[in-house]
DNA sequence: ACGAAATGATTGACGTATCAATTATCCGGG
DNA sequence: CCCGGATAATTGATACGTCAATCATTTCGT
């Protein structure tokens, strides 16, 4: 295995006109267990984070929400803070709601406006949920690796990201 | 690049005690950047899976599907295969019959048990999914990475995967 | 000041994921 | 032979994500 790759040019990120090679099987085959072991990961951390009664999404959405100031934030802002769509937000707040975590209060500058309100028995959840993650993640993933991986780690997720820039600069399709 | 490990103690695989030190906030910000980025991945590769009717998880099950003897497989061992759970599935089965890309018939030596066949139109459908596919994995993820970023992130990969065979060697939890 | 476009947020429909429970069949020991 | 446990697969309940459509309010151009 492992095949001497011609490496036609450039790899994007910086460089400037598209690729002509073909995706290598190997190329492939990491793709695929990027996407299975992130995968793997994800519902690993989902299920350890379900016995503090919280979900991935729920975390999310706490977190920022923790932060603010007076622990409340207009729905928008929320949704944005995460990256998250208006409707996804606003189906997840509803699910929320419904178990006391949070709460919707109209806002007072624009009658439109939802603002979102951490209750006493949401920050009581999130606190006691925070170590345990936190744990979780050192362990299933954190310790898994040494400083070197780490580093080429960040630089593979940069380059990811200032490709995607290039991609939606190129195309002009910001999604919203 | 490829640094000289000092291999300073231990990080899992293949150590044997525990790592006592904490999480730094740069590595739980790779964490983070490596769960966006990867869920937006998928969410973009699904989205262009889309435009040929498919749903990435149709194409998990209709790839081994493809492959096999006859286009027919028993569901145990389709759901072994992509590493389902049974119910997951069953349910998803049932969805992608309901559109003609797969059938169930008895199967002949065991009447409990399911086989799956693909169908004409879901071989039609699959073979027209899989050159866009794999174009945007190229476009989205291949064309991103440099022949040593490759390489850094399947050495990243493996590190990932001995760990968890590690920690569940360790606690003696294969999940079925 | 008025109406059209933009903005903030919600809803309904549908597909998907997980868990627990259920049904049907197989198999091996007595 | 037959009973109990293992195995194959499905179902129902519930939570989650996405899309398109909707509704109310605000903003802006003229």
């Amino acid at each position: 295995m492992s095949i001497r790759v011609p490496d036609g040019a450039m790899t994007a990120s910086g460089g400037g006109q598209a690729v002509r090679r073909r995706m290598t099987s190997r190329e492939l085959a990491i793709w695929r267990s990027l996407i299975d072991t992130t995968g793997e990961l994800r519902r690993i951390l989902g299920a350890e984070l379900q016995e503090s009664s919280l979900s991935a999404a729920d975390y999310q959405v706490l977190l920022p929400l923790r932060e603010a100031e007076g622990a409340r934030m207009r729905s928008s802002e929320l949704a944005s803070t995460i990256d998250w769509e208006r409707s996804r937000l606003s189906h997840h707040l509803k699910r929320m709601e419904r178990r006391h975590l949070i709460r919707r209060e109209d806002c007072a500058t624009d009658n439109r406006g939802a603002e979102v309100v951490l209750t006493a028995e949401g920050a009581r959840v999130f606190r006691r949920a925070t170590a345990p993650h936190m744990r979780a993640i050192k362990e299933h993933f954190a310790d898994a690796l040494t400083v070197e991986q780490f580093e080429a780690l960040a630089d593979i997720l940069r380059a990811l990201h200032s490709h995607r820039d290039d991609l939606s600069a190129r195309t002009g399709d910001a999604r919203p």
